[in-house]
DNA sequence: GTCTATATTTCGATAGAC
DNA sequence: GTCTATCGAAATATAGAC
């Protein structure tokens, strides 16, 4: 299964279906400059095609979005399953560290779907009042709130489990800071310095 | 200083001067549905005038998003420069956890417009490209940047540095998952939160 | 300062030929 | 599957009266 995109990052990439080579650019125009500044012609001159030939493959802009935005859903998707497996909530916040691994992991092998996310948040807002993608699918957000919302789980734990979400965020999103080390040591202490927030005192 | 923004909450606000009504209309609507989708016509109703009405007080829609940019801009001005003012990357490392408390102080009576900054991240970022405001002000994510990426400080601490920055916006801007508590008790399980990513091991 | 127009532009989307 | 040509809608912004 692949969720991510493979980034050829060239100026008119070739690999790939054209559908796929839509998504591409989108992904990264999108992202760059933003998705309601991002015109379909501006998709199509980057691919050296026409505006009409994106709607052969895609029936509206925010179709676009929508693609992008489910091929990252899968990801939060499988955090909240081994969540809602496990029963108390006691059992819920011993398990939580180990499941922030993963969520690093999953955040890390998916960076460019979750930038997108990231500096689109109200275009992507505005998907879900006008789509479908309520009915057939549930808002991930809300399932994670109402899932912590109404664990047994006290304030404090609840607190520092958004607390380690916004950390990971940052810590692999921001560019610039720490650019002196591979990649892998910077996951690697994004690592522990979430996991200190879990720490026994 | 007032830097924050009265908040009447209210359809029609007649509180303060009709530019900073327009203001107070904006914030809420831009945040609500983001700036993008957010049109003259709709501050405008909401105000209870007409489109023309603002282009008296404001040259144009995104001068409206840069007055609202510029008033957050003190906020992170002020972290800067108490960490600027310290002179060794020593110095500074010990520093950080009482200039992130600090830090969370001015995010939490700034809610509204930190709101606003996260969910209009590319509508701000192209303001930066077309706007004079490079030339006055020096945009103050770089300037973070260069001074913790320029600093003597290892990048252990410098990932925590970042890490801490989006735990405490998380911590503070997320709604749903800890409305059981009072406010003020939810902004101290913030600060010791992120306080714990610097104990001592 | 606020109003009633209106100018101008840009964008999303479609029709129909090839 | 891609093209040319165009429609229609909506938004920003302006002109000029009051």
């Amino acid at each position: 299964m692949a969720t991510t995109i493979a980034s050829d990052s060239g100026s008119a990439p070739q690999g790939g279906s054209t559908r796929e080579r839509i998504l591409q650019v989108a992904l990264e125009l999108f992202t760059e400059q933003g998705y309601d500044k991002t015109s379909i012609r501006d998709i199509a001159e980057q691919l050296g095609v026409t505006k009409a030939a994106l709607y052969y493959h895609f029936k509206s802009k925010a179709d676009i979005l929508l693609e992008l935005h489910l091929r990252l859903h899968g990801l939060g998707e499988r955090l909240l399953d081994a969540l809602e497996a496990l029963p108390s909530g006691e059992a819920r916040a011993r398990a939580w560290p180990q499941l922030l691994d993963g969520f690093i992991t999953a955040v890390d092998d998916n960076r460019e779907l979750v930038a997108l996310h990231q500096r689109n948040q109200s275009a992507l807002e505005a998907l879900h009042d006008s789509e479908r993608h309520r009915a057939a699918n549930d808002d991930i957000e809300r399932q994670l709130r109402r899932l912590l919302a109404g664990s047994e789980l006290p304030p404090e734990m609840r607190v520092r489990m958004v607390c380690s979400l916004g950390a990971v965020m940052a810590g692999l999103l921001t560019d610039g800071i720490v650019d002196d080390i591979s990649h892998e040591a910077r996951v690697a202490l994004v690592r522990t310095s979430v996991a200190d927030m879990f720490r026994a005192p």
